[in-house]
DNA sequence: CGCATCAGCTTGTACCAACAAGTTGAGCAA
DNA sequence: TTGCTCAACTTGTTGGTACAAGCTGATGCG
């Protein structure tokens, strides 16, 4: 302790030691760390002091704090997703896909589902190919696994497609599914264009899905085409430590058929 | 200011007030904040009560800070990346597509390459097949675009793959490329399996590519198969706020073709 | 025994003070 | 003019204090 010579400031030493005890495993997941009192003594630094560098790792997503329990190391557990999987099985919009995937897996799938009639974004005008603040409807569905916020997914369908598709608009589910019924009609989907981004949560998506501080939120934008035009433009939101979005690219069917033995 | 009545902390309503003003244009992309001392008179608030709402819009990517100069409203430049570009180009090992691309869009490419022998960790031997702790070839590659660190990407060969490829454990660029050199020895790749990720970046990625607090790292996995098993899994890191990842998935040639023109 | 209370731990919020360190522009000196 | 110094701003770091609020287990009453 006496000759650490270092020229970074003390909070981020202690957010330092901290971290290196956590990567070789002196606190592994889920354990508790110290409290605030007891490595302010450790670290002959003040509580403020020491609550900066515990601050750090917060917001790093490294550790978790709560009133009256103390920090815990952050435990990960991911849950794959499959992006693949949708090509041939259509996209799941009345949440069948979702729901076998997480009952397979053991868990218990709740959603909430509405609909409403809304106007584009800039962002999904743009996918659309349709005006700004142009009329859309939008359909929107809360995921929830064991009771846990999972993903948000709004999925937009411009003004015009309407006029054919009456029943995008109304509430409720479409059951045989939104593109077995735009394929009765002639709308057949031919392409995806998938985007992937992240950033930090928004307030409102931090508390949609729970997501504490720390924590970036997993953006996947899936824009439907005919061989026209886009006819559909989703927006999915996850949380980014629960959640890994996979590919497959190329001819790896030899290889699936292997693993699923 | 009196009748607030809220029972929100007093540094969250500061952040809240400001991230309202940052939406609503109040304050644009690139602008300044006023000082945490005006803002301090402003919500009649300690300079420490407003730091720590400032500190709470930092964390989440919305603003940055800077000794000396203050806090301004971060400005968002995406650059698009289009994963199924690397399908048939095969992979840019030697930089060559990735060179060309940022040339094209009028940015000046730079990058600096080192190969080193080295063991496999758990997650990566598990992608190759092979014992975690074996012996494998690291070709790692730090990118910038106009003198911003833009990715970091590191390739691991399986130690079997050396005795059929000895030139992949040599320092320096492959001229033809792996994938091609690869190819000419008869170890053929039919496939990827992509996975993409995020989370806050470790401070070692955050020094690589310079990363302020509140910006998530996105992480790209693609392991390259053979007919019968993993020849190669390469992990490229990015900055999240300054990236998206494309894919097209399905028959878009025809839309492609018309957005060339 | 069952259960409510409370002491004693934890972190959360809010304030104050002082000084360090980075940036900028005014103003002075060569 | 040019170039340097420095005052006056900015945020960064570190210490202190006090009280609020959440959690847990021990205590003791009925």
């Amino acid at each position: 302790m006496m000759g650490s010579m270092s020229k970074h400031p003390k909070y981020q030493q202690v957010a330092d030691a901290l971290r290196r005890e956590i990567d070789n495993g002196t606190y592994g997941p889920g354990a508790r760390l110290p409290s605030e009192a007891e490595l302010a003594t450790r670290f002959e630094a003040s509580r403020n002091t020491v609550r900066s560098g515990l601050n750090l790792l917060v917001s790093q997503g490294l550790i978790t704090s709560s009133q009256g329990l103390g920090y815990e190391v952050r435990k990960h557990e991911v849950f794959e997703l499959n992006a693949s999987r949708f090509e041939n099985l259509q996209f799941p919009q009345n949440g069948d896909a979702y729901s076998t995937d997480v009952m397979n897996a053991g868990r218990r799938p709740h959603q909430t589902f509405r609909v409403e009639l809304t106007t584009t974004t800039e962002y999904i005008a743009q996918r659309l190919e349709v005006p700004a603040g142009s009329r859309a409807v939008l359909r929107f569905c809360h995921r929830f696994v064991d009771d846990v916020p999972w993903s948000t997914q709004a999925t937009y369908y411009p003004d015009w497609l309407l006029q054919e598709a009456p029943r995008l608009a109304e509430p409720g589910d479409i059951a045989e599914g939104t593109t077995r019924y735009l394929a009765g009609l002639g709308v057949e989907q031919v392409g995806y264009a998938d985007e992937i981004a992240t950033r930090m949560p928004t307030p409102e998506e931090a508390r949609l899905l729970e997501i504490g501080p720390g924590v970036p939120a997993l953006l996947w934008t899936r824009t439907g085409y005919t061989a026209e035009r886009p006819v559909r433009c989703t927006v999915t939101t996850f949380r980014g430590d629960l959640n890994r979005m996979n590919y497959e690219i190329g001819d790896l069917s030899a290889r699936n058929e292997n693993e699923a033995q």
